[in-house]
Parts: structure tokens; sequence; C-alpha cells
DNA sequence: TAGATTGTTAATCGATTAACAATC
DNA sequence: TAGATTGTTAATCGATTAACAATC
């Protein structure tokens, strides 16, 4: 009962199990359960029980699941238990603090090129990795040369799509995007958006 | 044909309606269709028609909607046609970016204070309105004092549950956290999550 | 064993889409 | 008028939930 066709709202949630599992991990915790994690997340355990249900049996009935075992086996479906190397263009404000970001250690992913087209950023270094930022002009070459797989955009909304383009162009395959406008990419990419007025005006509705 | 129980779903998606037709509007153009926007936002025509019809009739038949007062509407039903006063807790990397964001101008939003922990950053002035960074414990009394309904949690993980908990006692109604955590608060309090983590992690299982 | 919790089924619930009459 | 596009209906599609046999 595994691998074919699992609902994309599916694999959303699953980062937000791994994530509750990391927590459980570094408390020193051996076991868990559905509905302990249902909780916690503010989801039914019963969803929660079937969402891993489409990627095998983790579980023993009357026990619940092995915390150390379950965080591995997500970590491996969403394969980030290896290092993803990630594109970062632009290196304003927004691009630095992304760059500093410590919260991506041990997450999967590594920024480790940084491009902007403002002359006096070129050259500076920056970042967890701290390398130095690059002109976009050579993004399209990085990307080819070192097979990266992963983008972020950090621009302002008007060069996301260009920016996007070039990084599809070279062989990326999913895109985080913060720039405050919809890109159109081929269907083969993934693109997921971070915009903190979108975020924000969702909820101002209901006051 | 307005008002009663919209999906939660709809309320998500008018923001991105409302983002796009913003650059219409910026473009100087006057009609737009649900076939146009759909193309834009990867999404159906009947599905941008469908949503819009929870609130009212705001086209024409034949001719399509005419963009200024689209834009317009959607500004009232989200009600970001006023400025909304946001409390931002944590002035770190992350804190400070956000504050220092250029893009909640003329989208409703407007952070007027801002509190850490830490003593060395207390006093400091930051962000868009340049105001002093407060000790934290002034968080409760401070959104009491101006009515803030509006929250930005930029902390560590660790510290996020207490923060919330701090809001929403203090009558703050909508949380924007940034931190890498799932928080508790009472149902009739709204929260959108941002991190990158997250969105990172649900594209690496297509690659 | 007795108690607990899984994995799965079937039913319910909700969202999306296709189609088209209405009408600008 | 002829062409285009809305708002809405009904059908389809998909996701969530409740319930429980299996079993640790």
């Amino acid at each position: 009962m595994a691998k074919r066709s699992i609902p994309d709202i599916v694999i959303g949630r699953l980062p937000v199990y791994l994530r509750a599992l990391s927590f459980l991990v570094a408390e020193g915790r051996q076991i868990t359960s559905s509905q302990e994690l249902g909780d916690r997340l503010g989801i039914s355990s019963a969803q929660i029980r079937k969402d891993l249900s489409h990627f095998g049996e983790f579980g023993k009935q009357g026990t619940g699941y092995e915390i150390n075992f379950l965080h591995d086996q997500l970590r491996q479906i969403l394969k980030v238990d290896r290092m993803w190397e990630v594109a970062l263009v632009g290196a304003g404000n927004l691009g630095k603090a992304i760059a500093d970001y410590a919260g991506f250690a041990g997450k999967g992913f590594v920024i480790t090129s940084i491009f902007d087209t403002d002359g006096t950023k070129i050259g500076t270094r920056m970042g967890i990795e701290n390398v130095a930022v690059m002109d976009v002009s050579a993004l399209g070459q990085t990307i080819r040369d070192r097979e990266i797989s992963v983008g972020i955009i950090a621009t302002p909304a008007e060069h996301a799509q260009g920016v996007a383009r070039t990084m599809v162009d070279a062989g990326i395959r999913a895109i985080l995007n913060y720039a405050p406008i919809t890109i159109t990419v081929p269907s083969n990419v993934r693109v997921q958006y971070i915009d903190p007025v979108v975020g924000l005006q969702r909820m101002t509705y209901y006051l």
C-alpha cells in the first residue's frame, strides 16, 4: 500500500509531523501515539494514522509509534535524510536573514550560493556558509555546475519571474518563493510561497 | 447570498487574488476576467468565480471585472482597507528583517511595537516605524493599552508558546508565527505559520 | 489476560469542475 | 445583433472522520 500517487495535501503535512517528532526526540521520549501527536498539532488522530498508512506500517497496535524510528522514516520519505544544496537569489535584508537563518541546520538544507545584482553586495561574504555573493549572471551556470535542485527567491516581485525562469532552465526543480507574486513554472517544478502579507490577510477577515 | 460561513479555504485564496489585482492596478489596467486571473494564478476560472460568488456579484456578463472595483471590494472583505497595528516579538536577525520589511506598506499592517528579552537590544530603535525595542515583560500591557489585535512571533521555538499565551491573554486574535513549532491557542484566535524548512520539505519528496 | 492503539474500511463531508442560462 | 463572460447549478471528485477488527 505505498508509493502510488500520494495526495499533495498529505505530503504537505509530513514536514509538520517530522517537526513534532524532532521535538519529541529532543525531549528524549521513546514512544508516542497518533493521539498525542494529534493533540500537539491540532489534527485528528485518525488523520495522522491515515496519512502515515500511505507509506507503510510504522506503529504497533496497543503501543503506538517508536519516535526515533518514525522520525527516521519520515526523513527518508521526505528525502531530507541528506543535504540539499540551495541557491539563494537576493541578498537584501530578507536574503541576508535567510542566509543567516540557523534553522536549516540538520533539516536537510544548506545555502551554498548567493546571488544579487547590486555591485556593492557582490563579493561580500554572507550566511551560515560565509559564501561570497555572486552576480546573478552566474546563476544558471552555477546551478548547472553544482547540479543544484533547490532555489530560494528573495528578490523584489518584478524580478521573481525572470529568476525563476533562469533557475528552471538550469535544472532547479523546487523553488521557495519569498517574492510577493505568483510565478509560472513548468508542471514538473514545485513552488512554495512565503508571503507574510498573505498570511496576515488570511486572518483579518475573522477579526 | 453573502456572509454566512464562508469556507476557510476560500478566505485563504482571497489575499492571493488581491495581490494579483494590485499588480493589475499598478499596470494601469481597467478590466480583467476570471480567465485571465486564473491563468496568472494557476487556478481555474470557475474556482475564482465561485469563490467571489460567496461575497456578492462583482462582475458583468460578457465583460468581466472592473479591476479597481474588485480590488476595493476584496480589501473591504478582508478588512485590509484600514491599518492594523502589529506587535512583533523577537528582535533577532529574523525579527529585524520583518520589522524592516517594506512589503507591509499599503497592505493593511504596520509594526508599531517590538519586544525582546535581550537587554542589549532593548531601547535600540528598529523597523520601518523606528520604534524602540521593549522588554517582553511589557508585551501584555502594551497590547491591552493600544488594543492591538495582530501579533507576530519571531522568537526561538522554545519561547513561542509562552509568547502566544501572553498575546492571547492580552487580547490578540491573530498570530503570524515564524517560530518552527505548532502553538496552541483558543479556537477564537487565528494562527498562520511561516516556516521555510516546512516549505522546502514539502518539495523534496518530489525530487 | 485486559487494555490500548494501530491500520483500514465505509460513510460522511466538503471542495472543485463542467456546463450553461442569463445577460452585458 | 453576435460574442463574451458572469453567476450558479449539479455532478464529480477528493479528503476527513468514525468505527472497529486485528493485535501488540
